[in-house]
DNA sequence: CGCAGGATTGAGGCGATTCAACTTCTGTGG
DNA sequence: CCACAGAAGTTGAATCGCCTCAATCCTGCG
C-alpha cells in the first residue's frame, strides 16, 4: 500500500503510531493537518522565551535544543530535541513561552497552527490523549535531567546524557546499536550539564581514557555499552519507550 | 447556593475552575468521581518508583514532594507538591512510575482510580485538555528547576525556591502576602537544591543576615519581597498562574 | 529530665571554575 | 591545492564554591 507507506514518513503519524494504533480516520486527520515546512540554519532560535506563538512545530530533520537563561546570561539547556519531537506544544495551552528553542544543526521543521491542532484534538480524543502522554514522557525526561544535574558528578552526568541520547536516537532509527552521529559541541554539553566547557573537555577525555566512548568528529562510538550505562547510572525506564518495538 | 459553595471545596473542581469555567455538567461529573480519602503520616512514601499504580491521587491537605534516587543512594527532590496537586497523574498514561512521592507532613490524599479518570476524560474533552495543561505547567516548573540547579549558585538557588513556594502557596490561599508556613527541613531543601545540608544552613544564614528572610520555626517571613525576587532571579511567568485571580 | 531530630559550627579537602594561552579542525576563497 | 580565518577543542595554574566529617547546640516532647 503506497498510501500507508507514505504516511509512515509523516513525523506525527510515526510518533502517534509509536504510542497506539491509529484508525484510518485518525491517520487521515493527521495527514490532513496543514503543515508549513521551513528550513532553518544552524544556531538559530526558532522561538524565544516570552514569545506568544500561534502555531507549534515538529522537528522533521536535524537537532535542536530547548534552553532557558538566567538573569545574568548563563544558559541552561533543558532538553535536546530530535526528529519527531515537538518542543513547544506547550504553547498550545500556555500563552507565553517559558523557553527558547534553538537549532544545533540545519533543521527542517513543520509548523502547524494551534487552531488546526485544537481542531484535531477536539475531534479525536485518543489523539489528545497521545499528545498528553507525550507531554508526560517529556516531563519524565526533565525529572531525570534534574537528578542528573543535581546529584551526579560531571563524569557520570556526561555518561548519563550520552546514554539517553543514544537510546532516543535508536528509537527513531538514527543510531545503530552503539554508534551515532552527535552534532553537539562541548559548549552545548556544558550548557546542558550545568558545568563549564573546560570541564566537559576533561570529562570526555576521562571517558575516552576509560574506554567508554570513542569519538571521530561528530561520530560517537560506544565500545562498551554496559560499562557506559553503569557509569551513567542509566536506566532507560524513564524514557517510557515502547518496549521491543524499536527496529523495522 | 450551598451546593456550588460546597463544590468549591473539592480540590479538583477548584483546580479546574482556576483554568476555565466548568459547565454544570462538567462540574457534576468531577464531583461524582469516586474518591477514596486517606490520611498518611509524615515522612511516608505514598507511591514509589517502579510501582504500577491503578489509581492516582490528589493532595487534599499537607505537603509532599516527588523525588528520585541515584544508584548510589543520593536523593533529588524534583518538586514540592501542595494541596490541589496531583503528583502522579502520569501513572494514568505511563505504566511504571519513574518517581516516588513522599509526605513532608501528615497529609490527607484522595485516590481516584484510573478507570474513573479515563471515563471522565473521554466524556469531557475540555477536562482532558485542562489536565493536559496542568501537565504542561508542571513541565515548565521542572524546566525552571533544572535551570536553578544547573546554573545558579546555592544562595540564589535557595532564594529562587523560596520565591516559587511563596507564590504557589499564595495561589491556593495558603500564604499571606509575605508570610507562610513552610514545613520543609534543611535536609529536604538540600535534596531539592542539589547541595549539602550544611551548605543549606549557611546559605539560609546569609539570606537572614542580608535581611531577605526571617524564620520562626517553620514560619517563613519575607521582609523584602522585591530583593528576594531579585536574589532568586525569580520571574513567576513559568508558573503560568491565572493572572489576577489569586486572592478572594 | 533526657532523648531525638533538626540546626549550627569549624576545619580540611576535592570537584569544578576562571582565565588565558595554545592547538587542531573545517570550511572558504584565492 | 594551499592559505587563511574562525570555530571547536585542549591544556595548565590559581582559585573558589561546596562537600565531608565530626562535634555541638538547640527545641519540642514523652
Amino acid at each position: 500500500m503506497p498510501a500507508a507507506s507514505r504516511s509512515d514518513h509523516h513525523p506525527l503519524v510515526r510518533k502517534l503510531e509509536s504510542i497506539f494504533t491509529l484508525t484510518d480516520d485518525e491517520r487521515q486527520a493527521v495527514l490532513d493537518l496543514p503543515m508549513q515546512v521551513a528550513v532553518i540554519e544552524e544556531d538559530q532560535d526558532i522561538v524565544r522565551e516570552g514569545n506568544r506563538p500561534s502555531r507549534s512545530f515538529a522537528i522533521l530533520n536535524g537537532f535542536t535544543c530547548t534552553y532557558k537563561m538566567t538573569g545574568d546570561g548563563k544558559r541552561q539547556i533543558v532538553a535536546f530535541c530530535i526528529p519527531g519531537d515537538m518542543p513547544d506544544v506547550q504553547s498550545l495551552h500556555l500563552k507565553v513561552l517559558d523557553i527558547s528553542v534553538a537549532t544545533l544543526t540545519k533543521c527542517s521543521v513543520g509548523f502547524v497552527t494551534h487552531e488546526a491542532l485544537w481542531d484535531l484534538c477536539m475531534r479525536h480524543p485518543r489523539i489528545t490523549a497521545a499528545f498528553w502522554r507525550e507531554t508526560l514522557v517529556e516531563g519524565a525526561a526533565f525529572r531525570e535531567w534534574i537528578l542528573n544535574v543535581g546529584r551526579r558528578e560531571a563524569y557520570h552526568r556526561m555518561a548519563h546524557i550520552l546514554c539517553e541520547l543514544l537510546v532516543r536516537l535508536r528509537a527513531v532509527a538514527l543510531a545503530e546499536d552503539h554508534v551515532c552521529d552527535l552534532p553537539i559541541t562541548q559548549v552545548e554539553f556544558a550548557d546542558a550539564l550545568g558545568i563549564s566547557t573546560v570541564h566537559v573537555n576533561r570529562v570526555l577525555q576521562e571517558l575516552r581514557a576509560d574506554g567508554l566512548i570513542e569519538t571521530k568528529g561528530t561520530r560517537l562510538i560506544i565500545p562498551d555499552w554496559e560499562r557506559l550505562k553503569q557509569a551513567g547510572d542509566f536506566d532507560e525506564t524513564y524514557l517510557h519507550l515502547k518496549q521491543g518495538g524499536a527496529a523495522a
